[in-house]
DNA sequence: GAGCAATCGAACCGCTTGGTTCGAATTATT
DNA sequence: AATAATTCGAACCAAGCGGTTCGATTGCTC
């Protein structure tokens, strides 16, 4: 590191002390005006692209002055990533808490997969992968980091998940890594692709998420599902048509 | 369509008779020229994206005159959709022969599976998505085209394959069309997703792809394959131990 | 070797870019 | 009301953009 540069944590330390004795954000520490220029930012990154997009559009979609903006982030790089980790954790917050609730697996992993697929293919959210995967040329480690942070992440609760169900014996799984990323992939057949290259005009209907995710499970299970899942299941179907 | 604009198609065969007549391309129809200004293209928009890539670095790399360059391409837009036609083309040409000499089932799929994932995350191939992902806020019509006439033929030919496994009582499907995409998106299984967002370096390895492609054949098979299917596999893993 | 046409290469156009600067206006604390 | 500092807005910069033009050059054909 460069012994000449300025302590960066000190110097936001001493904005933060300035904070408090004035009573005021310090220059570039204001959170509103952060948020209104990542709001603008938004608005103009994801709809034109990481180059098309100009600091003079979003200093107008932002409303706030262009002198400002470089205020709170040194660049337009900076402002992006600062955008993109936001919209990372806005995306994939929340997004697995259906498998903390696990009553029946088959159901569990039906409303995970539709919640997934739902997500995954939204155009908000097809327009901001798009945005970050044309861009991860340029700057190769926000994409790994987005992975690495938000689908990664994901990925790693699934797979704490069906080891449970593992556990229980409801499933038998040699990779459970690669059953996890199967679980996904079939959750979204041919969705994301698609989507991603081809969004059609509107996001997939509710019926054919229902559809492809019903069935992707029924695939993941009728390969890893054990006997006593099978039983599990046939005694609820037993149940189910004696009530009727 | 334009009465007073010249017969485009007139043009092009004019051009031609001179060609034959004076043993030499007319302007902008040398597919010599055509292709050193396509190669240099492949070179800055593959690794520039459509943005940043300039026509003064494409007149650089591929050795050619900016002058020329207009007459064979109208504009920037023009360019990269040639590319891109081209490129789709070497990428998907040949890649779902194995499935027309098809033998054994399994050995089928599993030799599909790998040419499917290995080409689909080869670095070039991953770059060149990149490239029309990144570019298909823009240009929404390449990013369908590409889709169409790329991923979407041999997913067809791949619902071609399926349809006739099930003629021939080796595969019981009710939705044939997901299946197709179960299927790939089985043999891919969260590589196309990693590689796009997050290119390790090095694509991943045989092993890795083998590994990966044999256990989502299997996935498949358990879920789609019938008793016949079972019995003409137990069937040759006899005659294969009665051997040993 | 004469004639012709495609290519070259450089200059040029108007425009936009990311980024900088600075005095004026605004705002909240004292 | 006085003070202090953030924010504004507009002007400004050099650079690069896509695209065009045109005379010089090259290389082929006859």
């Amino acid at each position: 590191m460069d012994e000449t540069a300025p302590d960066v944590e000190n110097e936001q330390c001493d904005d933060l002390l300035d904070t408090i004795r004035r009573g005021r954000p310090a220059a570039g520490q204001d959170p509103v005006k952060r948020s209104q220029i990542i709001d603008g930012a938004r608005r103009v990154f994801i709809d034109k692209g990481f180059e098309a997009a100009s600091m003079n559009d979003i200093t107008r979609e932002a409303g706030v002055s262009k002198g400002t903006i470089y205020v709170y982030f040194a660049n337009k790089e900076e402002l992006f990533e600062a955008l993109i980790e936001e919209e990372r954790g806005t995306i994939f917050k929340n997004m697995y808490d259906v498998l903390d609730h696990a009553d029946d697996l088959r159901k569990t992993l039906v409303k995970f997969g539709k919640v997934l697929a739902f997500k995954i293919t939204s155009a908000k959210v097809i327009q901001a992968q798009r945005t970050v995967i044309g861009a991860c040329d340029r700057l190769p480690e926000l994409g790994a980091r987005f992975f690495e942070r938000g689908p990664k992440r994901g990925h790693d609760k699934l797979m704490v998940f069906l080891n449970a169900a593992i556990e229980r014996g409801m499933l038998r799984i040699d990779d459970v890594d690669l059953a996890a990323y199967q679980f996904t992939d079939l959750c979204l057949a041919g969705l994301f692709r698609q989507c991603i290259f081809a969004y059609r005009t509107k996001a997939p209907s509710q019926e054919e998420v229902d559809h492809i995710v019903s069935s992707g499970v029924s695939v993941f299970l009728k390969a890893y599902g054990t006997e006593s899942l099978a039983a599990e299941e046939s005694h609820q179907m037993i149940a189910l048509e004696a009530k009727r």
